[in-house]
DNA sequence: ATTATATATTTGTACCTACAACAATTGTAA
DNA sequence: TTACAATTGTTGTAGGTACAAATATATAAT
């Protein structure tokens, strides 16, 4: 019985926590992916990425990062420009324009998580952490 | 820190667990989204469902459960039929075809879940499911 | 040098979510 | 009764996931 739940119940709470923050961006104009990128983007401190850094750290696995970046374009929140010394490569980097939209973000991210988080004690809140590295473990 | 974490995390496990069944459903030619109908008609023990019933017992509070009934009335594994007393609702139940899919893919399921839930002990399962309701509280 | 293989990204397709607009039917109230 | 609101489901669209095939470039093997 509880297998199934957990199952069920660890989607569940996947999709809520997704949820929240997605209604978090809504004013901004951006998906929970596209902020994602953005965020992963902003970590490399003005060093470009390329497509498959950043997918290797998105959520989703199978992400089509293409077409995320194809939609940051748009908005000018990135620049793509192909790279020099691997010409299979592109560069993709985050334009000031991203940056201060992040940092505008930033907050109100924050608060969202803290709010969520504030339903644990910090004891119950490493536990959980720690019992969710055990069910990651890829087989 | 640990508040960003849980959010990621929950995201990310939640992921997980979704892949995990999808893979295991992957040869029987079913989505998660349609199994989890499939499953819901199944609990109505031959009671026809509404399609607000259903969606109300998705695990995506908007998923547009119009279209996937639409698929599995192409496999013939659900049945659609306009309701007599209110004539702005549909009935939907499972096929015989339906029925003996499931019982195919039930023991697969089992495994999945029950494999996943191994990892943990039954106290620390406990806990944790436990820990999800906290979370789960809406606003 | 030519061929084969690996790497990096793009494109295509089916299915799905999220959200909004629409249509049909039913219920309610003036 | 007529008008208005609520309920139920469908349709449209933008963005996304999952998976596979295609393209271009780079590297390795013969």
């Amino acid at each position: 019985m509880s297998a199934r739940s957990l199952v069920v119940e660890s989607m569940r709470l996947g999709q809520f926590m997704s949820d929240e923050i997605s209604c978090a961006l809504h004013p901004y104009g951006l998906s929970i992916q596209q902020f994602n990128v953005l965020r992963i983007l902003r970590g490399c401190k003005g060093a470009p990425a390329s497509l498959q850094y950043i997918t290797s750290r998105m959520i989703h696995k199978t992400s089509n990062t293409t077409r995320i970046v194809d939609r940051l374009l748009e908005k000018n929140l990135v620049d793509r420009k192909p790279c020099l010394e691997n010409r299979r490569k592109i560069e993709i980097s985050i334009t000031s324009k991203g940056l201060s939209l992040l940092t505008k973000i930033d907050p109100v991210i924050d608060e969202k998580e803290n709010e969520v988080a504030n339903r644990l004690t910090n004891e119950e809140l490493a536990t959980l952490l720690d019992n969710y590295k055990k069910l990651f473990v890829t087989l």
